[in-house]
RNA sequence: GGUCUCGUGGCCGAGUGGCUAGGCAGUGGUCUGCAAAACCUCGUACAGCGGUUCGAAUCCGCUCGAGACCUCCA
């Protein structure tokens, strides 16, 4: 199969024409969240950044294998002996059980996830899942000699590797050992590795370390770039298509997983590496530290002191869509309430398009061309920005044909709808919000309709008198009257 | 300190050598008993300085400012 399909490609730093290496198959692997506490905004946005990639491949007609894994175990909390991983020292603090903590915050991740419409992966696995597999590959890297067993622990001998391979560790990051050497010289106390740029394979385990497995070395736990190169491989193969994260982890995460895979296998592991910005909050960088976090579940009940109001999950979704992927993204009151805003008037117009009345011809709209532009915009490294814009063009056209100033062929409107449910709710993965005020209460509707029948009949008679303090009583209660021509709507604000 | 990215109109945010992105706010208008809502109209911005070019927001250099990574982080 053929596409037009250009993703950016942070190996070569350029846009390349995406070709997977055994279409129509697409094995794509994203690095997945630590489960040691609530996940938070910024995590979201990559998923729901790959959640969107992976929702126009499948447009495209591409079979998906889409990999994300759950780290529930491993990521060393620092690189002294007595390192620990994450999961084991919030186990520790709560007094709980290492797979409890895992589980909350995995089904916690879920949910939230859900709420954002985010896509399910194919596969989920987990790092417990596959310490065989981890202690396996160890084996193999070590028997190609690019390892060393220290003390029980076993590490990655970068300066080998580079010698082999011709300098390459550092060239997806744009790093040069040299530089990180001299980097990290002050760093380097009395540690057990040849090099401070080496990375641990495996850690031999402290008597007060929770999660613990056997191994030919000794009873410890895997290091903390290990395993992605383990389950990318497992489930993908040696070389697979596309593998994504946020752009915080190019180095040195991605970089060490590059190694381990050429190191055991002697191929480029990925094809397409793809990384996803950062998101701020209120222009400054989100930090536990500095207490400028948003949990989304703060930011959907509006129980928070950073942005004035509550954001609906699908909101922040189009907030998020009308920017690039690959360019940082802040979070403000004002750009959210902008965003809901447009995300109302996109919604709203899919509704007069079914209302529409076809009529002999289309006027005042180019279907085919703006077809085509739409697609443009999504095969240009899923421009999203540029999508949206011509989304609204195609709003102005409804809303023209709507006024009658326009007008639509029966054929034309059938094709404008598919088109714009596929963009809308298949690609950028919208929906329609549910009910908000109204809907969730049959008394309040029935009593809300009551006041409006009255409110119009003293209009009918003249009685403005009335008919304004029903308005402005009711607008004391937050709740506004909307007057069109098909009748009075209201809303709570 | 090293590596790198970025600085676009009131706000958010695309674009990247010549051709109005878009959304929100604002302006004026239509509608309305009045308002709100809705719909229509309008807006010539690209940090500063210098250079390349017929032509630069877009390329190059410098200055200022912001951010990322270099340590766990999406």
């Amino acid at each position: 199969m053929d596409t037009n399909l250009h993703v950016y490609n942070s190996l070569s730093a350029k846009k390349e024409k995406f070709e997977p290496i055994k279409a129509p198959f697409v094995g794509m692997y994203v690095c997945g969240p630590t489960v040691y506490s609530y996940v938070h905004l910024g995590n979201c946005r990559t998923f729901i950044s790959f959640d969107l990639i992976y929702r126009y491949l499948l447009h495209l007609g591409y079979k998906v294998r889409y990999v994300r894994n759950i780290t529930d175990a491993g990521h060393l909390e620092n690189d002294a002996d007595e390192g620990e991983d994450k999961i084991s020292k919030k186990a520790r603090l709560e007094a709980v059980e290492p797979m409890e903590i895992v589980q909350k915050y995995t089904l916690d991740f879920h949910e939230v996830l859900d709420k954002f419409n985010n896509l399910p992966p194919n596969i989920e696995p987990t790092a417990t899942g596959h310490i065989v597999e981890q202690i396996d590959m160890i084996q193999d890297i070590i028997n190609e000699g690019f390892a060393y067993e220290v003390n029980g622990s076993v590490y990655f001998d970068v300066e080998t590797y580079n010698a082999k391979f011709g300098n390459e560790y550092g060239k997806l990051s744009g790093r040069k050992i040299d530089e990180l050497m001299a980097g990290t010289r002050d760093l380097d106390g009395q540690s057990e590795k040849r090099s401070p740029v080496d990375f641990a394979l495996w850690k031999k385990a402290s008597p007060t370390h929770i999660m613990r497995w056997n191994s030919p070395w000794s009873v410890g736990f895997p290091g903390w770039h290990l395993e992605c190169s383990v389950m990318s491989s497992k489930y993908l193969g040696d070389s697979f298509d596309i593998h994504g994260g946020g752009m915080d982890l190019k180095f040195p995460h991605h970089e060490c997983e590059i190694a381990q895979c050429k190191a055991a296998n002697h191929q480029d592991p990925v094809k397409y590496w793809m990384h996803t910005n950062m998101l701020t909050l209120n222009g400054a960088r989100m930090s536990k530290s500095t207490g400028n976090t948003l949990l989304p579940n703060e930011l959907f009940t509006g129980n928070n002191d950073k942005l004035e109001k509550a954001f609906s999950p699908i909101v922040v979704r189009f907030f998020m869509m009308q920017a690039h992927y690959r360019s940082p993204l802040d979070f403000s009151s004002d750009a959210l309430m902008a965003a809901e805003k447009g995300y109302l008037r996109l919604m709203g117009a899919l509704n007069d398009l079914e209302e529409l009345k076809p009529a002999e011809t289309t006027t005042a709209f180019d279907l085919e061309e703006w077809k085509s532009k739409c697609y443009a915009a999504m095969d240009d490294d899923f421009n999203t920005p540029i999508l949206i814009a011509h989304l609204f063009e195609a709003v102005k056209f409804i809303k023209a044909a709507k006024d009658g100033k326009a007008s639509i062929a029966a054929t034309d409107k059938a094709a404008l709808q598919e088109l714009l449910n596929a963009f809308v709710f298949d690609i950028l993965g919208l929906e329609k919000e549910e009910q908000q005020a109204s809907g969730d209460d049959e008394l309040v509707d029935g009593l809300m309709k009551t006041i409006i029948d009255l409110r119009l009949d003293a209009r009918q008679r003249k009685d403005y008198a009335t008919s304004d303090r029903i308005r402005d009583h009711l607008q004391n209660l937050n709740i506004v009257l909307k007057d069109s021509k098909e009748g009075t709507s209201w809303e709570k604000e």
